[in-house]
DNA sequence: AAGCCAATTGCACAAACGTGCAGAACGGAA
DNA sequence: TTCCGTTCTGCACGTTTGTGCAATTGGCTT
C-alpha cells in the first residue's frame, strides 16, 4: 500500500502534536527515518495541516491591548517587538505574525480584499497554506503610476495569497489615480472593471496596511511617482493624514471633500465598512498618525501592530 | 514593571510560535534563561493559551475515515495506533489524541454532559486546559452500585472536566441502576433530581465511551458488581449488544422493550439524539459489536477511535 | 527580625530536532 | 534500454530543547 506523503503527514502530526510521541517513534512506526519525519512534520505545518493558534483570553489580555480595544472599539493583537530593532526587522515580525493570525481566519468560499504596499508585501511573504474552496482574492485599488504599470509589484502580493489559500486571483489593472475624475467614470461603466468592483462588494474579509504622511517617514505613495507636486500640496490643504488602499482621510477620519479620493480606485470608506472582517496591519513608528485617522475613521475591525506603535497610540489617543 | 508570568508566557508563545524565534532568542528579549522560556511555553501550552488543531480537509482524509463517514453519517478521527501495542497503551494514546480533540469544541457557556466508565477515566487524564467562562460539566448517569456509591470513581472524571475547562461540576448522586423502576419514578420527581435532568436537557455537548457485550471482554458494566446473574440474562435474552449511558441498545439500535433501561438513571436514546454535539470515544478492539449498534442507534455525531477498530468497523458495515 | 515552606530560577547534561549533503529511487524522453 | 533531471532518503553533524537538581527568591508566620 502506498501510503501518500500526505496521508503519513497527517498521521505523522497526529502523533506528535496529538500523542506528543517523538519524532524516533513515528519514525518507527512509519518505518521510515526520523529525518523524513521531522520533514513530514514541517510539510504539515506550512502546508496548513497542522493549526497552531494563540488565544489569549479577552479578560487576561496585558493591558496594552486592553486600552486600545476600548479606545478604539479593534480587536488588537499587539506583536511583542523588541524597541531597539530596526524597521525592516520589525516589519518582518509584525508581518510573520499577521500572516499566521490571517490564517485561521480565511475560510471557504471567502472574498478576501487585499491592498498593497509595503506592508502588504511582506506579510504576503510569509503566508501558511490553508487548503480552502471557491475563495478569491481581489485586489482592493489599482497599483499603476507615471513610471510602472504596477502590475508586477502588486501581483506578486496577490499570487501570493492565491497559492496560500488555493483562492482565484482577479487583478485590478488600472492605475492607483486616474489623471482625470472623468476617465474613472467611464472606466467604472465598463464591464471587466464592473466584474471586480462587484467582487469588492461581497468581500467577507479585507486586509491593508495604512499609509502615513508623518513627516520623519512618509510611506510609499506619498514619496514614490505616484503623485505631484501640486496633488501633494492638495493633500496638505485638505489635512489629510494619510489612507487606506489610496483613499484618504483626515485626522477625525472624514473624508468629504478631498478631491483626490474622486480619482483613486480604491474603495471608498463607507464601502470598505461593509465588509464583515477588516484587518489593518501596521508597523513602524512613523504611521501614527494614518493610523490614528485609519481608527478614527473605523475602517479596521482587527488591528495587528507592532508594540512601539501600539504605546505611542495609547499616549496619543490618551492626550487628546 | 512586574510583567506577570502569565503574561510573559503570552509573550513567549507568540514569539515562539508566530515568530519562529528560538528559546534563545526570546530569552535574550524578555531577560531571563533559556530554560525559563521552556518552561514558559510548556505552562502556554498546557493552559490552552496556544491550540494547535489538526483539520484534514475532508476530501483528502485517508480512506478509513472517508468509508466510515458515508457508511455511518458521523464525523470520524481516526487515532493511529500501531495494531502490535496492547489494549492499556492504545487506550492512552486514543484518550490523549480524544483530549486534544475534545478541546477546540468546548466553547463559553457550554453544558457538556459526561458519563463514566474506562475510557472516559483515560480521557479525562489528558484534558488540556481551556477557559471558558460559565460552562456547567454534567454528569449523565448514575454510578453508584452494590459495592460502592461510585462516588469517587465518576467524580475524579467530573473534577477533571471541570477544572480543565474552568467549568461547575454537577454531579448525579443516584446509583447506575435503580432496584426498582419505581424507586427511579420517586426520585425523578425530586427537584434535587430534577435540577439534572434540568440540565441534561440543556446539553450541548455530551461525551462518552460505549459499553460491549463481546464475549471476550466483556465492559465494565457487565463484569463488575452493578448487574446480578439474572439481570445479565434479561439482556442476553433481549438481544442487547452494549450500552451507552447505561442505557442498552441491540444491534440494529433499538432499545424499546428493554425492560433494564426502565431502572436505568443515563439519558433516553431520544434524549441523547436531541444533543447537538455527541462525541464518541472507543478504544480496542472488543467494543465493535457495541459500537455497530451505538452507531446504528444515530447516538454519536463524533466518533474517536483506533485505527484497528476503525477497520474493523468498515469490514464490519461492509459485511451486513 | 528570624525562620520556614513553596515557588521559581539557572546550570548542566542528555534528549530531541533541523538540515546540508551525497547517494538512491523515480519518471519520463530519446 | 539508457540517459538525464528531479525528487526523495538517510546519515552525520551542529543546534535547539526538556528536565533533575541545587541554589535562590519571595511571601507569610511566629
Amino acid at each position: 500500500m502506498p501510503r501518500s506523503r500526505h496521508s503519513d503527514a497527517l498521521r505523522a502530526a497526529q502523533m506528535y502534536y496529538l500523542q506528543d510521541l517523538t519524532m524516533d517513534a513515528i519514525a518507527r512506526e512509519l518505518r521510515t527515518s526520523r529525518s523524513t519525519v521531522s520533514r513530514l512534520l514541517s510539510s504539515a505545518r506550512d502546508t496548513g495541516l497542522v493549526q497552531i493558534q494563540i488565544r489569549s483570553p479577552l479578560d487576561t489580555a496585558p493591558e496594552l491591548e486592553g486600552m486600545i480595544r476600548s479606545q478604539y472599539g479593534v480587536d488588537v493583537h499587539v506583536v511583542p517587538v523588541l524597541d531597539t530593532l530596526n524597521e525592516a526587522e520589525t516589519l518582518d515580525r509584525v508581518a510573520m505574525q499577521a500572516a499566521r493570525t490571517i490564517g485561521p481566519l480565511v475560510d471557504s468560499n471567502a472574498i478576501i480584499g487585499v491592498a498593497w504596499g509595503a506592508t502588504l508585501s511582506a506579510v504576503s511573504r510569509h503566508l501558511t497554506r490553508k487548503i480552502t474552496h471557491d475563495s478569491i482574492v481581489v485586489q482592493l485599488n489599482g497599483a499603476g503610476n507615471m513610471q510602472t504599470t504596477g502590475i508586477t509589484y502588486a501581483s506578486d502580493i496577490m499570487r501570493r495569497f492565491g497559492s496560500a489559500y488555493g483562492a482565484r486571483v482577479e487583478q485590478f489593472p488600472v492605475p492607483a489615480f486616474f489623471d482625470h475624475a472623468a476617465t474613472k467614470t467611464a472606466m467604472w461603466n465598463e464591464r471587466s472593471v464592473q466584474r471586480i468592483l462587484a467582487l469588492q462588494a461581497r468581500m467577507s474579509i479585507a486586509i491593508f496596511g495604512v499609509g502615513s504622511v508623518d513627516s520623519d517617514y512618509p510611506s510609499h505613495v506619498y514619496a514614490g511617482g505616484y503623485l505631484d507636486e501640486r496633488e501633494l500640496s492638495l493633500l496638505a490643504a485638505d489635512d489629510v493624514v494619510g489612507d487606506v488602499a489610496t483613499v484618504f482621510f483626515r485626522s477625525d477620519g472624514s473624508s468629504d471633500g478631498i478631491t483626490l479620493n474622486e480619482r483613486s480606485t480604491g474603495p471608498s470608506h463607507d464601502q470598505l465598512r461593509q465588509v464583515r472582517r477588516r484587518i489593518c496591519v501596521v508597523s513602524g513608528a512613523s504611521k501614527i498618525n494614518g493610523l490614528q485617522g485609519a481608527l478614527a475613521a473605523g475602517l479596521a475591525t482587527e488591528l495587528i501592530l507592532d508594540e512601539a506603535s501600539a504605546r505611542r497610540l495609547v499616549s496619543f489617543g490618551a492626550q487628546s
